[in-house]
DNA sequence: TATGAATGAGAGTTCATTCAT
DNA sequence: GATGAATGAACTCTCATTCAT
């Protein structure tokens, strides 16, 4: 009975999450409207706020609440691997994995997110700092075990990976998945780059 | 006297810019008000739209106009390099040093700027894709030269190094200058991660 | 059990009735909101239309029910006394009192019910008139008896009075009850410049 | 120049604030919707804005500057008296002949003006209080010079008789001028009933 | 050219009321 | 009778842009 109710009432929330990644990829943040997340969850205007506070409350809590769904995919995905190298490996590819499977949510997640006001000024996005600690973790492992050079930053470091990694994941989103033509190879690229360095291996012989 | 119409126009323009700028690097990008810009410049609200089109207009110019400045200025310092690791050695240096010395316009490029509508649904930033042409024209240099690893494409390449340079630098900007603590260091460990690799020598003898 | 039933119908009534007054009392009547009331009931927001057609229903039947209450009340003080002076006398001593023991009540009464939109467009408080006949009857009565100045108009009269004691009655609500500071000696000093003043000269020779 | 802005200037607010009173007399403060006002003035919505801060500060508006005008006004008058019987006898006939001359203002001054949230809540109406001192004042004089009875406190006396003033003006306002019938001769009983109560009793000896 | 008052379309949000359970 | 989630009409206020002076 209560539980009935929690059902509905979650799926709800869901059917209303959807609806607006699903508007806002298509129309963006500030040109998507709040009648139309209404119209395209199939509930009334009013319904909204039953279960937000704000239309920015609505883009954090696409935020938070799929955040926390990647950080559970990629550790999972780490913690199947004992190396650091490995587990860098694993957070890179699942990233794109990602990436792949919710283009949309990819599109809110790498541009509009980013229009939001609250966002950038206010909001501490804790559920980012998360994730990339699943990497910075991997990397000071590395280092302490001598794998990755000591000497640098693992905080530079995870920021300079995950820089890459999100710059890449615009560029496919913003062109509509035209570039990077192939998703599957970029993973192994950037691994390449950051793992060995892009100078050439036979320059140095 | 054409000329000197001509300055004081270009004058205003630039008292107009400048204004934006810090109005839009205090207030973030909409919250910014034109009626704000127009008083910080000294001018009417209507005295904005004599030079340019809209406020949309103001931040498309402010951008290419200051990228201009930040491409003539790489291409000075790439120029007066022969070998392309030094080239991109001067890139990346270059950029580090430009944002530190405009670090408001610094926090307009990175954060504001990604709010505007129209900067990402439909404009091309095309002055942007020619400051990392500087890039990836010396990548690809060193690549014919077989310094660079050559089977990596330049694109992912270029856009790996720009997305770090991007992220350290919103991070840098967002935190109030706070972190990196030390932006000297930053693209040296930068260069050292690229161009060298994170994994260590050690292990590889 | 049908008077039973009726009992427990009748309690819900006065459990909505009281918690509306509190609410209303703290919080304004525009700014009580229904599922305010319903929460401080301990019902649900629905439940209150099992009771009352509407908002301005709810704030209707305090007024009607509570001026009952008064009514019967002043009727009684009033009827405890033969000589239209006294009558007057209770009249206005008994307004006092009632207002000293619900505060919360002639807050709503003298403020908030007269935010309601219906309150004073369409709806003839007839309760209030026939709160006002007690003090009306026992001035004609006086008039007739020659005791009160008979070419005073007694609607005028009555008004006049009521004014008063509503006036300062708001006063001391408004100021949570700091002025007048003692409200019982209000109705004394009230008594003394009416009386005195619509008291028959002729009395005092 | 600045003159002539100046001048329309003050004629746009007044256009507004004399379109209010009449919009919020006919429909009430809450019906009033801000695009009736705006096109009664014959302005736009948003011009409302450049001259007024929201509904609510029309409405306190309406109040300062009207009860302003009514202030010089009382003054004018009570100062052509040198006894202080005949300062209140101008006060009172005063209120109702400036009632009698702006019958919507006053529907709007008893009526809708109370039924703003903010007037009630928060807002401290000093212009009443500077209104109601030129009565009291009067009366403190005559207490002085043992005219009135002194023992009374002159604010409970102050406030009775604005309680009276204010009810009896209250009832002709929404009684849509039908009562009281003649408001020449509502001053003169009211001020028999007062007269001749708060007068000292030693006079007459 | 410069001005700045006027414009007015547009959107987020509220909340009394309903009704299926 | 009781519930409380869903409803959706309604309204204030914003602000980029215009244009008469």
């Amino acid at each position: 009975m209560g539980t009935k109710r929690n059902q509905r009432k979650r799926n709800r929330r869901l059917q209303i999450i959807d609806a607006a990644i699903k508007v806002i990829a298509q129309h963006g943040y500030h040109s998507a409207k709040m009648t139309n997340i209404a119209a395209e969850a199939g509930v009334a205007d009013g319904t909204i706020y039953n279960y937000f506070e704000s239309k920015e409350q609505v883009l954090i809590c696409i935020f938070e609440e799929k955040m926390t769904e990647l950080i559970a995919q990629a550790t999972l995905k780490i913690n199947a691997h004992q190396s650091p190298v490995d587990k860098v490996r694993a957070f890179v590819r699942n990233h794109f994995e990602h990436l792949q499977r919710n283009p949309e949510l990819g599109k809110v997640f790498q541009v509009e997110l980013r229009q939001s006001q609250q966002f950038f000024h206010g909001y501490r996005p804790k559920k980012l700092f998360e994730y990339l600690d699943l990497l910075g973790s991997a990397i000071r492992e590395g280092q302490r075990a001598g794998i990755f050079r000591s000497h640098l930053d693992s905080m530079i470091l995870q920021w300079s990976i995950f820089g890459t990694l999100d710059e890449l994941s615009i560029n496919w989103v913003m062109s509509e998945q035209q570039w990077p033509p192939d998703l599957d190879t970029v993973p192994e690229q950037v691994l390449e780059i950051f793992l060995l360095g892009i100078e050439s291996p036979l320059e140095n012989e």
